[in-house]
DNA sequence: CACGCCACCTGTGAGC
DNA sequence: TGCTCACAGGTGGCGT
């Protein structure tokens, strides 16, 4: 192993001499896990690949539902392949800006939470941090991506980098299943201001929970979106 | 090409 | 207790 990167929701361990990379994707439920060199290292259910180090130690690749991915992929090779050829950019990376965003929305009619969530458009904002960011931003997630200003855009775009930095600082959001590598749980779903949160009051907001108050619960591409009608227009 | 819908899987919790 | 149903962090393919 001469390196593990990152791109979009991808985790790339760069191998030697064979200068392949080993490409994991988690999915909604995946996990991986070092065993270390015990007499008896415990098997899980879901494990579904293992690979064993010279060191004695063991990645483990656990994954339920079988949302998620393995490639072995010549490094050259790599930006070609179908999982990265049409990425977007990295919110936290140069090469991200609401100009870039605006040109790739133009004239699209797709919901701009939906929008969002393509990677194509942008990586890496998956379904909590979509609704969060636009929270935070006052637009509604309905609204046609393409019919968002550019002024609008610019603080989505500030929004999507702050919701990610902060997630990633608490270690993740942890619904359920997720865990930092440690094994300890994200603290993100505490600060919240949207996501399953359906009939509460946002934060900052003096909509009443009640029949037509309150954060509502739609579906969009078969997603929950989460959002505040009166915060969000 | 853009878009809406659905498939891929298993586990869990709510409601009855 | 046990059944059924809805839903969950993501992505890709199909038909229109």
């Amino acid at each position: 192993v001469r390196a593990v990167r990152r791109r979009a929701k991808y985790i790339i361990i760069d191998l030697s001499p064979s200068e392949d990379c080993l490409v994991l994707h988690l999915g909604m439920s995946g996990s991986i896990r070092i065993s270390g060199k015990s007499a008896q290292p415990e098997k899980r259910p879901h494990d579904h690949m293992e690979i064993d180090f010279r060191s004695g130690k063991r990645l483990i690749f656990n994954d339920p539902r079988r949302f998620g991915a393995v490639y072995l992929i010549p490094a050259p090779a790599l930006d070609r392949h179908k999982a990265f050829v049409h990425l977007g950019p990295e919110p936290l990376e140069d090469g991200f800006s609401a100009a870039g965003l605006h040109a790739r929305l133009k004239g699209r009619t797709m919901p701009i939470k939906q929008a969002i969530m393509d990677q194509s458009i942008v990586v890496g904002v998956g379904n909590i941090y979509a609704c969060e960011a636009l929270f935070r931003a006052g637009i509604r997630p309905t609204l046609a991506a393409g019919r968002v200003s550019l002024k609008r855009l610019e603080a989505l775009a500030g929004h999507i980098c702050a919701v990610l930095a902060e997630a990633i600082a608490a270690g993740g959001s942890s619904l359920r299943d997720h865990r930092r590598v440690d094994g300890d749980m994200g603290y993100f779903q505490h600060s919240f201001g949207v996501y399953d949160r359906a009939g509460e009051a946002c934060p900052g907001c003096d909509c009443k929970p009640s029949r037509t108050g309150g954060i509502k619960r739609i579906v969009q591409g078969g997603r929950s979106t989460f959002y505040c009608p009166r915060k969000q227009s």
